[in-house]
DNA sequence: GTCTATATAGAGATAGAC
DNA sequence: GTCTATCTCTATATAGAC
């Protein structure tokens, strides 16, 4: 598995076996780290055995690229929720966005950015399945942005916008995780604010 | 020693033990990551026996903690010496800050800021001495932006600019490490210097 | 597909001689 | 202070029964 061939079937004696492990690994990888949580212990959180989850993928390393590409989509339909819940005019709503996101850089749980962590941890082997799924994340981010500051703004200009706030998004999910205070991510905002409405004046 | 006591004396065998043990702890921490790397192998890349090594460190986090204090002041140096030797006024030289910092990403020993990826590779274990020591490092930095932007700007608008700059240039750590694309660094450059002549109009 | 039990390897840290 | 040898623990991954 982990793409089966046509003809292939997938014969999960529970349903959504895969997925209540993903939702395991995602949980604890993002809490404790790669390299903190063991096999073992996802396994556990699952409600699997060892021997089922290794089943379902072949390797650890697998399975933290299936967690970081589990929570691609999700985590970029939560930024256009935000965005589009948001009024007022491009930068008010972009605003929302780092607002939303100092909101939760100020909960318990929060432990900054999984994809920029993982790639932190996974420093010695660029070519991992998991740090190519984070850069397609970020990607993915940062098209997105781009997409909705054209829609007001040239498109060089909006690319350009859009790598910047991007920048000042992931220095404050280092900082912010760093030093543990959302104000970091709250400046992050000013910082995006004032980029935005400079630009508007060019 | 680091805080030794008086009266106490450290009667290193081979002078400076203790500080080839933290360069070739740097050198391997940073190249390959905390996780990644046994105190083996560091014992062995400083030419001494891992006893040796456990009679200069209590355990390895001591020794992580080591090398990233090894680290603040040299690191800060470093940016003085850019700032100072370019021409211009402050947006100038803030600038060829960022260039210096954009060459060194291109370089392929580069693997972003060591202090930001300990903090993700350590988020388990926010107390531990070296996510404090990284702290510590970039409480300095900022100290530091803001000082020398203090020289032409009203303090609170230093403060807040130092703030953004940092939050670009550790956002350019993160994404260039993921990317491993010196891009990054050069487009936080550039928000930076947006940044300063926009404020500079208020 | 799922279970229990285990192979195998590598880590951090220490014992005891010199 | 420094050496060799080793203890102990935990990790990933697999064997073989059902």
């Amino acid at each position: 598995m982990a793409e089966a061939k046509p003809g292939t079937r997938q014969r999960s004696g529970g349903a959504g076996t895969r997925e209540r492990i993903v939702d395991a690994a995602a949980r604890l990888f993002y809490r404790h780290g790669i390299g903190s949580v063991s096999v073992d212990a996802v396994a556990e959180a699952a409600g699997v055995t060892k021997r089922t989850l290794y089943n379902h993928f072949r390797s650890k390393d697998d399975l933290v690229a299936a967690y970081l590409e589990a929570r691609d989509q999700p985590n970029l339909a939560l930024f256009q929720a935000w965005f589009d819940a948001a009024d007022g005019d491009l930068a008010d709503r972009l605003r929302a966005l780092f607002r939303k996101l100092a909101e939760n850089a100020g909960g318990r749980s929060w432990k900054g950015c999984g994809y920029l962590r993982t790639a932190a941890e996974l420093v010695a082997t660029p070519g991992h399945p998991a740090v190519q799924a984070a850069r397609r994340h970020k990607r993915n981010v940062e098209a997105w942005l781009s997409s909705v500051i054209a829609a007001e703004r040239p498109k060089a200009e909006a690319e350009r916008l859009a790598r910047q706030l991007q920048l000042l998004m992931d220095g404050a999910f280092a900082a912010g995780l760093l030093h543990r205070d959302p104000d970091y991510m709250q400046a992050a905002g000013e910082a995006a604010d004032a980029l935005l409405r400079r630009s508007e004046g060019r």
